[in-house]
Order: C-alpha cells, then sequence, then structure tokens
DNA sequence: AACTTTGCCAACCGCGGTGAT
DNA sequence: CATCACCGCGGTTGGCAAAGT
C-alpha cells in the first residue's frame, strides 16, 4: 500500500481515506485558506470543515512548521546558533522552549539543527552528546568560536550577511552583547588556565598566547540576554546571564589566538601536521559541521582531540 | 556512469497534559 | 472523579538530493 494514502475505518461513520505522506500545492492552499478565513486550532474540526482529508495533527504540523507566513528559511545564522547552544545548555531538549526564542524558527528545524549538526559532532567523537564533556566542548570551544566569528562579521561587513538579514532585534542585541564580552575577554591578560578538560592532555598541542577569551564566574560569556521562561516578544530583555552549570564553577581560559577562523576549515590534516596518530583512532569530525558560508567549521582537531579522549581525570 | 553513502528535513508516531463533559 | 477528545511536544523515520567511491 503507498505510503502516502492510507484506508482508516471509523467505526461510526463511512470509511474515508486519510492521505499522508508530503502535502501537495493544493492542499496547502486549501489550509492556508481556511485558516485566512477562520483561524487557526480546533485543528480536527479544521481538517474536516477545509476538505483535507488529513489528520488534526498533520494540518497543525504543516501549518506551523512550513506555511505559517513567519516561519524563517535557510541557514541558522550565528546568532541562532549561539541561542540554541544556550538554550539548550539550560534546558535540553525543550525544542518548543527553545523555539519560542528564535522567531521564525520552528521546533522542528531546532531539533534537525541539533541532531544533525550537533549530535553528529557527539558520534564522531564517541562521546555521548548529553555527557558533561561533550557540553563542555560546546561551551569551552564551539561557543567562544562563534562568538569570535560573530565579532568579526559584525565588524567587517555588517550589513552583508544572511546573519544580519534576518533576526535583525535578536542580531542587535546580541552583536553588542558579544562584541562587549569580547572585548572584556579580549582585555583580559591574565595567566592562561587551560580548561580543566583540556588540563593534562597535550598541552603543547595548544599554544597559549596573550589574548584568551576568558570565561570567569563574574563574566560568564553573557553572549545571551537573560532569557524568561516566558518569552516576549519583539527579543529578549538584555541583562547578565550566570551559567550555573555545575561543571562551569571553574574559570576556563579558552585560547582562540591559535583559532584561525580563515583557515579554519580543518582540510586533511596533513602527515607532518602538529597531530598525534593516535588521532586517527579518534574518528575526528570532517570539516564541515557548520559548513555554510556564514559559519565555518568552529572545531580545531586538538580541540576534538581534547575531548574525545577517554574520560579520564574525574571529569 | 553507476552505485553507495551521507546529510538534511518534512512528516509521522506515541505519549502526556489539559479541558470538557 | 472518570472518561474522552484534543492538542502540543519530543523522538523517530522515510525519502530525496548531494557527495563520495
Amino acid at each position: 500500500m503507498s505510503t502516502a494514502m492510507r484506508t482508516v475505518t471509523n467505526s461510526n461513520e463511512e470509511e474515508f481515506e486519510l492521505r499522508r505522506g508530503p502535502w501537495t500545492l493544493e492542499e496547502d492552499t486549501l489550509l492556508i485558506h481556511y485558516i485566512a478565513f477562520h483561524g487557526e486550532g480546533r485543528w480536527n474540526l479544521l481538517a474536516k470543515c477545509a476538505g483535507l482529508k488529513r489528520t488534526g495533527k498533520s494540518c497543525r504540523l504543516r501549518w506551523l512548521n512550513y506555511l505559517k507566513p513567519d516561519i524563517k528559511r535557510g541557514n541558522l545564522t550565528l546568532q541562532e546558533q549561539l541561542l540554541i547552544l544556550e538554550l539548550h545548555s539550560k534546558w535540553g531538549n525543550r525544542w518548543s522552549k527553545i523555539a519560542q526564542h528564535l522567531p521564525g524558527r520552528t521546533d522542528n528545524e531546532i531539533k534537525n539543527y541539533w541532531r544533525t549538526r550537533v549530535q553528529k559532532q557527539a558520534r564522531q567523537l564517541k562521546i555521548e552528546s548529553n555527557s558533561k564533556r561533550f557540553l563542555e566542548a560546546i561551551r569551552c570551544i564551539w561557543m567562544p568560536r562563534l562568538l569570535e566569528k560573530l565579532e568579526q562579521t559584525s565588524s567587517s561587513s555588517p550589513f552583508s550577511s544572511s546573519a544580519t538579514s534576518t533576526m535583525e532585534t535578536q542580531n542587535s542585541t546580541i552583536t553588542s552583547l558579544v562584541k562587549n564580552q569580547a572585548d572584556l575577554a579580549l582585555s583580559s591578560s591574565q595567566e592562561t588556565k587551560l580548561m580543566d578538560s583540556c588540563n593534562h592532555q597535550n598541552e603543547n598541542l595548544i599554544s597559549m598566547t596573550s589574548s584568551n577569551v576568558c570565561f570567569t564566574d563574574s563574566m560568564r560569556i553573557s553572549i545571551l540576554p537573560e532569557i524568561s521562561e516566558h518569552p516576549t516578544s519583539p527579543g529578549p530583555a538584555i541583562s547578565n546571564t550566570a551559567y550555573n552549570n555545575s561543571f562551569l564553577n571553574d574559570c576556563y581560559y579558552v585560547d582562540i589566538s591559535t583559532y584561525d577562523m580563515e583557515g579554519f576549515n580543518l582540510a586533511p590534516m596533513s602527515a607532518e601536521g602538529t597531530h598525534d596518530n593516535s588521532l586517527s583512532d579518534c574518528q575526528m569530525a570532517e570539516n564541515n559541521w557548520i559548513n555554510d558560508d556564514e559559519s565555518s567549521t568552529l572545531w580545531e582537531m586538538d580541540e576534538l582531540w581534547q575531548f574525545g579522549k577517554p574520560e579520564e581525570e574525574g571529569i
């Protein structure tokens, strides 16, 4: 039987065909017009009244994830990625809740992003995507990297990228926050201290210089406005966000000076690179997990290796 | 060029919460 | 209070396209 059509027998009523699978243009039009006149909600009733041979659920999903006028299309911007990372660290797989803070983005889209991009990295590192270690990697490497990239794009071509063509409100808010944070961080010349998880592992692989991103209790990234439990439009209010994850209680210093974003394409490792042969054991990530134009790869092989190593030292 | 693998995303499914009866 | 229907959420799957071999 075709997967696009299933016969459903209703004990009380006539047998009718219930469509499944991809929506047709005609169905979309029907749904759009019906909602335009009658509004959304009461999905089962809506499906019947609109003459759609779909379940209410299906209609709701189609509307919310695809047809709704304010749905945003295209790659997630750096800001959006940052938001997702941040909010996920806060709320976990509460996709709907997270989506409320990304106007025009659906929970489905965010969920897909997480599964295809983020969890993929965890798989390749052979660590649990919800493990402390991976969360640390996200916070200590990925988010600072996004921040730096944001900093670069906002200063070099503030009006050119799609990142600035969408999410204008959040963009200006986050960008300014990011800038402040970056300035703050970069002005710090404190003694370098490696992240806990990187502490005793191949320290020579990460050359530290005087410019470091410094995350301390008092100035944790703060890239994001305080996100309320009940989001209000247009955008979240601004205030400092303190990370309360226990594993972040330590002060993390992440050297970003060694992360050459422009040349950061994790091209196939050269044999004479700085990397241990044992890297091959680690099934390192390929070079394009955030591979659209504006969000080049943010992982460095060295860093991945640090996090990809088996749990040790009581982390 | 043909085949296989991988990535992506739309859509479906099952479950739990909630309100109406 | 119990039951039912509906709704929303999160997990999972299927199918298509691109990339790789």
